[in-house]
DNA sequence: TAGCTATGATTGATCGGCTT
DNA sequence: TAAGCCGATCAATCATAGCT
């Protein structure tokens, strides 16, 4: 058995996993946008510059997110409504900050 | 900033019920690396990804670099001496293509890190 | 420490669009 | 009209990180 997968010398891989904060980030732009998860360059670049990642680093993140979500998404559904919750704040967040400000701000 | 205003999908996303969107459901033609016989018979096409030999990528890798295209010609050439198909050998030069412009774009930009090192 | 799962990266091959 | 290329992505796999 010398069917060496030689790819062992790829000088590739001495990974280490991305901080947790930046998979925050990650994981809430993809259940944001579960419907086309499909970040455009300016909004990777924008994630990877957010993230401390490179653009790379984005989009392998989300080709793997995509392949594995879809490969069983029961396995994400926790996944999914905790940051389904977590947008839900964040927008009534904002809402309720326009709100406020809207009111101040009537003339 | 996402503008989405397709008109047949479904209601809301409720928690609890995650729904199916079409990417989900995207499903890629197996290869077609076809050897129309390797086991003999018509068996079925050779639907695996091909796990290139360190042989063949030390040469792909050497006639790269001297060339980043190929021409018809020198394409048979290689197909032949690696025992490759010509497609499985456009492909590759083609993917090189893409790794070689990802690393130009890359190498040169780490800025950041590369103050604080040393 | 062994074993299994989670995760980042690599890569042969596919898809759609544009060019030649 | 057909073939090659690009850019993005898929899908399978590699190898390590990390938890039990």
């Amino acid at each position: 058995v010398m069917i060496l997968r030689s790819r062992f010398l790829d000088a590739r891989r001495k990974r280490r996993n991305f901080s947790k904060q930046a998979t925050e980030i990650l994981n809430e732009y993809f259940y944001s946008h579960l419907s086309n998860p499909y970040p455009s360059e300016e909004a990777k670049e924008e994630l990877a510059k957010k993230c401390s990642i490179t653009v790379s680093q984005v989009s392998n993140w989300f080709g793997n997110k995509r392949i594995r979500y879809k490969k069983n998404i029961g396995k994400f559904q926790e996944e999914a409504n905790l940051y389904a919750a977590k947008t839900a704040v964040t927008a009534a967040h904002a809402v309720a900050a326009a709100v406020q400000n809207n009111q101040t701000n009537s003339p | 900033e996402e503008p989405e205003p397709p008109g047949p999908p479904e209601p809301c996303p409720g928690p609890g019920a995650a729904q199916t969107f079409e990417w989900m459901r995207v499903k890629r033609n197996p290869p077609r690396t076809g050897k129309t016989s390797e086991l003999g018979l018509l068996g079925q096409p050779n639907s695996i990804r091909t796990n290139f030999s360190t042989k063949q990528l030390t040469e792909l890798e050497k006639e790269f670099h001297f060339n980043k295209y190929l021409t018809r010609a020198r394409r048979v050439e290689i197909a032949a001496t690696l025992e490759l198909n010509e497609t499985q050998v456009k492909i590759w030069f083609q993917n090189r293509r893409m790794k070689q412009k990802k690393r130009e774009k890359e190498g040169l930009a780490p800025a950041a890190a590369s103050r604080a090192a040393k």
